[in-house]
DNA sequence: ACATTAAGTGATT
DNA sequence: AATCACTTAATGT
């Protein structure tokens, strides 16, 4: 498998960042995100950030996309949420208010370009730039948003939506209605087992809502 | 042709 | 919804 690179920011990245951030930053905060910032391009697959792991970056997401997975003692896996172009961790700014260490998994859903930006600074420029806070508070209501979305589905949705809502938020954050993924993977995302993903495919087929191969399930619908 | 891995299914709790 | 036990299908060597 490809290996991350890290390198200065070139022109590209530049573009990219200009491109996704450019309207909400203003160009002083801009010209210090290119003196301390790092280009990362992280092939798909790549683990970014692992349990327990220090946090020294914060991700400011250019394309691809990135899944935000916990883990409990057995090492069970469980999907918390997606971060898409223009989004941040959550978890990197938490560790800035004294959380050191992370607490969950970041692992590249397809191959992910982004700026890595040194914490000490997302802690400095909150008081220095105004569009900086606003970034760092919008960005965190809205991961807490989706948590709170994902930790509904498992409160009080049936598996069988659990699984239609993971085959449509995965198809909305690749850009495909290919699904190239084996039952098993499915379901240790969604922690359970992979009889029952099998059985509820099925359903979902006979719906008409999905058809199935091996190691690839097509969308027929959103 | 054979082994391995993925997917499908009935039965039971 | 989970687990077991088994079958069938697809793919790699």
């Amino acid at each position: 498998m490809a290996h991350t690179s890290i390198q200065p920011i070139n022109d590209t990245a530049e573009a990219l960042l200009r491109e996704q951030y450019g309207y909400l930053f203003e160009e002083k905060l801009m010209q210090d995100i290119l003196k301390v910032g790092q280009f990362a391009v992280i092939p798909e697959g790549n683990t970014l950030i692992e349990i327990g792991q220090a946090i020294i970056h914060m991700p400011l997401l250019l394309e691809g996309a990135i899944k935000i997975l916990r883990e409990d003692k057995e090492g069970n896996e469980l999907l918390l949420y997606y971060l898409e172009h223009g989004d941040t961790c959550m978890m990197s700014m938490t560790c800035c208010m004294g959380q050191k260490k992370s607490k969950i998994r970041a692992v590249a859903e397809e191959t992910s370009k982004m700026i890595l930006i040194p914490v000490e600074y997302m802690d400095r420029w909150l008081n220095e730039y105004p569009s900086w806070k606003s970034f760092v508070f919008e960005s965190y209501q809205s991961r807490m948003d989706e948590f709170l979305e994902t930790i509904d589905s498992i409160a009080f949705m049936n598996m069988d939506e659990r699984l239609l809502k993971y085959l449509t938020d995965k198809a909305k954050v690749t850009h495909k209605m290919t699904i190239e993924n084996t039952h098993q993977e499915i379901a240790y995302d969604l922690h359970t087992s992979r009889v029952v993903i099998s059985r509820l495919l099925k359903q979902l087929e006979n719906a008409g809502k999905i058809t199935l191969h091996r190691n690839r399930i097509e969308l027929l619908e959103i």
